[in-house]
DNA sequence: AGCTATTAATAACT
DNA sequence: TAGTTATTAATAGCT
């Protein structure tokens, strides 16, 4: 939509690309704007030029609920869980906030509300994004502790196999010196079903 | 752009509100893809509907990256307002919220600011607890699997042990047609090193 | 899900 | 950097 039509790909010339970057970037923010007042969702867009500069805006709820959401989504498959629920732990963490807060009184003791406000802004945002880092590092962790006892399952049935076909070679060999059932309750592995 | 101008306010009527979500949400994420791309740009887009469920568009970078990005602008802002205040004193939560209290009155708030503090309060304790548990719930899951992972390894050593055991006996009986050094070649388990 | 009459966004230019 | 306009792109209402 314009004198010509644009190939999407790089735009080579840098002030043309800094040009479109603005307007689109403009137009995208209205897109999200619309899209939230007309369906009555919530929108969040980040944008980051190539000179590392953040644009953000949010639509619907403010970016911080949004991103709380993101966050959740991914921990949705621990509600499947059925553990129980220990009395919330306050360690050694509660003595940072503490600090952190004291400073905040004593920074703001002569400021405006307007910057308490954007203060508390910044803060949640920063736990935002910290909460959803730690739950997604968590959730990855454990994807690679399921993965390892998978393996470990498999060679360890692999191992129970391969025992029993040996001595049942052995036995063989041996003339029946002892019967098969014999055999698979001695070789059998007592504890492997305790894993299942 | 479509037959009839459309006024950018809710749409009231539930199946045409679910199709143009649709629709501009398609629009949305490829007006922001094509951005990225002329742009040189990295763009992240959360949508959630008005059903809760989340949408997520990430271009440039992942979105994990871009949010990264986005803690860490904020992160800046907060040391740099740190490094203001040089001789921190401890205050507390209470504190706090009693300074952004008398702040509020003072700038001509006509409300009851002080079960708005209260309220806040309880939503604060309410959302740390959950968290906590959430927390607690996860890490919880992370021990169980750690065990689980212990106990496998040590069935499966054990197994591999027994095994080298029962061939090196069937070697003996006989009359060594394997020397100990294939036996153990051919029955240590392979992939056990993989696991560590 | 597709189809177009229209509107909206925007590329090039000033 | 901001405004104008010829064109293209998106999409609202229908099927």
């Amino acid at each position: 939509m314009g004198r010509k039509k644009l190939e999407i790909k790089r735009i080579e010339n840098k002030s043309s690309r800094q040009v479109t970057f603005s307007k689109r970037r403009n137009g995208l923010i209205e897109k999200a704007r619309q899209l939230s007042v007309l369906c009555d969702a919530s929108v969040a867009l980040l944008v980051v030029s190539a000179s590392g500069k953040l644009y953000n805006f949010s639509a619907g709820d403010n970016l911080v609920k949004i991103l709380d959401r993101y966050g959740k989504q991914h921990a949705d498959d621990l509600k499947a869980l059925d553990l129980q629920s220990k009395a919330p732990k306050y360690g050694s963490h509660h003595e940072l906030l503490e600090l952190v807060e004291s400073k905040l009184v004593e920074s703001n003791s002569d400021v405006s509300v307007d910057s308490l406000v954007q203060l508390e802004d910044h803060l949640e945002t920063a736990l935002s994004v910290t909460r959803a880092r730690k739950t997604e590092l968590m959730l990855k962790l454990v994807d690679s502790l399921k993965e390892k006892e998978k393996l470990l399952k498999e060679e360890n049935q692999g191992l129970a196999s391969q025992m029993e076909k040996n001595n049942l070679a052995g036995a063989e060999a041996d003339k029946m010196e002892m019967s098969p059932g014999q055999i698979s309750d001695i070789n059998r592995p007592v504890t492997l079903r305790l894993l299942y």
